[in-house]
DNA sequence: CCAATTAATTAGACAAGCCTAATTAAATAA
DNA sequence: TTATTTAATTAGGCTTGTCTAATTAATTGG
């Protein structure tokens, strides 16, 4: 299956928010991950369809076909191992590795993934501590618990992040947290759900829920 | 100066016919080159013009601005480092590469390139023997000459290639031509150019002018 | 159950890059 | 120097992916 560049971006998008809410996937959501006007979305939805890499339905909404999930799996596979040779070859920072990798991971050639691959020696997480499928799309297991669902007292490593946004990876960088930091809870507000976090027993910052949803931790 | 990857293959092409051929670089030319009709050309002209990134008129042909100049050689740069990376690095073949660091070369970010020239250790030439210009745009210096230059009885070791057609690739790589090959001329044929080649002193094959004309030897 | 709001869809446009089919200009040969 | 040929240019169209401004359908609060 040919696919264009902004196709798979759709496609892309679809996938990771089945993955992520588990609601029904309408234009408006897709339009917000994708950066464009619903009307392009609708656009584009009948277009996925046509190709049978979706099926969509107003009660349903989006749902990729098998094809289209084996097209949304390389990507996301592709856009991973692309992010580990950034960091780990090219001595990118965090949060820079994102942005090229949206551009790296639509190279097209038979092998060139596979190649890639087996060069980074088959790595099973990102540098974001996202999970990198292998080439027959199976997935490395884990066992990833929100930050925000810990109690007071409680301590832990961050192991992912679940956001892309370079806002949060720059924010996440000035706070000092990256993979592997030692987190401690002292104290969550009822009001408005916000965190006290020890950072590595030393400095002591407050967060948001939002940003509690948004760390992975062990 | 934002440039899509049309305009960077066009100026691409202009910076390759200017140093290969010394004429008047017009329409047809750049149209055959990057393989498109010649009314496009004329579009695209009109355009990169507006873009102050040539100039052109009909007795002048094209011309790169130093703008455009730097734009192009910053794409071979990426191309040939990218194909550096290719061989070296994920072990593709000599002629598999070209199509894949077409894509490559227009992946954007500030550093990318220079941090692949300093992962890769600042090669000189690319796998095709052609030379990688460095950060400031100066070219290693290097005294190439055609094969079909050379007299009988001269032995000579091909360092580069001026093609980058798949097929001519891949019938090098049948006939075992590569870079470090060893070859002798044997006999010029006065008729058709034709050349008799003997081949790292084992097989003997027969070759056209125009492909002694697309091997560098020293 | 109806009015108000929100979300999906349609209609119509537009920029980029490409094409084909004229048309115009230049070069060449008779 | 005129006719022929070749090359550049213009005109008009098409596709992709986007947009804005209606319009239609759903949902929800009163």
């Amino acid at each position: 299956m040919n696919t264009t560049r902004a196709e798979e971006n759709y496609l892309k998008a679809i996938y990771r928010l089945t993955k992520t809410k588990k609601q029904v996937i309408l234009p408006n959501l897709i339009a917000e991950k994708v950066q464009v006007n619903p009307a392009s979305v609708v656009d584009m939805i009948k277009k996925l369809v046509r190709k049978e890499l979706i099926s969509y339905s107003r009660k349903e909404g989006a749902k990729l076909t098998d094809t289209g999930q084996r097209i949304a799996l390389n990507i996301v596979r592709s856009h991973r191992l692309w992010e580990v040779f950034l960091v780990e070859k090219l001595e990118y920072s965090w949060s820079e590795i994102h942005v090229i990798a949206e551009q790296l991971e639509h190279i097209k050639h038979p092998d060139l993934v596979d190649k890639l691959d087996s060069f980074l020696d088959f790595p099973s997480f990102d540098p974001h501590g996202d999970p990198i499928p292998d080439k027959m799309g199976a997935y490395p297991i884990s066992k990833k618990i929100f930050l925000s669902t810990l109690s007071i007292g409680a301590e832990c490593k961050v192991i992912s992040v679940s956001d892309d946004n370079t806002d949060f990876l720059n924010y996440l960088e000035k706070l000092g947290i990256s993979i592997g930091t030692k987190i401690k809870i002292l104290e969550k507000n009822a009001f408005d759900d916000s965190l006290s976090l020890q950072i590595e027993k030393k400095n002591i910052i407050t967060v948001s829920r939002k940003f509690a949803d948004s760390l992975y931790v062990i």
